[in-house]
DNA sequence: CCCTCTCTGCTAAAATATTCGCACGCACAG
DNA sequence: CTGTGCGTGCGAATATTTTAGCAGAGAGGG
């Protein structure tokens, strides 16, 4: 069984890191547009030189359209950001549950909808009710 | 005023973000801690020239403690682990508190304890009451 | 048909990061 | 006092990352 590497995406360069991020938050995203969002953007040719790097290493793909070529992430979303999480909640929370998520509710000034909340209590619930 | 960079810990190199990770979960650590901790550790004379170098970017501080150094973070980690958050919110959640926290949930199999579990309800109570 | 624009692949230089060896200082046991 | 162990600072080789230039292909306007 070939052995998973439990965080791929820590072990990317810092440019490479930059970028990928920008696809995820993106969804897909074409050179041009990756180059946009990069803080001390290099030229076009270097952004592309990257975007070929990482679909090398297995991070992006890529699909022809309008002859240019548009990347996305090869692992989905959801599972990245899980790993992203578990991250943080270690690195910074000490692994804490609770802590990481009085901090979230502390970072969100911009405001939960009432909806959400609730929606959010329940959630809660039906995880005390698994025990969990 | 001086512009003040968002997120410096961004800027760091693969090796430095490893360092510094294993620094903000441990608290303080030594370079040998630190060595202990590495995947594919490099020699210690390594590890001691990145902890120069983050020390001289600002990152961490170290005091001399029976003979040796000790570092520490210089920002508080409760700072930095909000940025990260907000990084991983955005990167991977488009945003939504809401889908944040319910991965955040998801990944604690382990299991919250009843105890927890109120704390948090109260906590997202309060937070509607304030109207946020 | 020809020119222009925008894209890609390839290659190589330049800049950074990473690694480690060596010399020196200090504490302590013998 | 002297040798040994452990830690630091400095300097420099090596490896990796980052950058960008150049040639060729295809699309579209005039």
């Amino acid at each position: 069984m070939p052995k998973r590497q439990q965080q791929p995406l820590l072990n990317l360069s810092r440019r490479e890191r930059q970028i990928i991020d920008i696809v995820y938050r993106r969804g897909r995203a074409s050179a041009a547009e990756v180059r946009e969002d990069l803080p001390n953007a290099p030229s076009y040719s270097s952004v592309r030189t990257l975007l070929s790097i990482l679909e090398q290493k297995g991070h992006l793909r890529h699909v022809e359209e309008g002859g240019r070529y548009v990347y996305s992430p090869t692992r989905r979303r959801e599972n990245v950001g899980r790993a992203a999480l578990r991250r943080v909640l270690q690195t910074f929370y000490q692994g804490s549950v609770e802590k990481t998520m009085a901090a979230l509710l502390d970072i969100s000034e911009s405001g939960l909808s009432a909806e959400e909340m609730k929606r959010l209590a329940k959630l809660i619930e039906e995880a005390r009710k698994e025990g969990r």
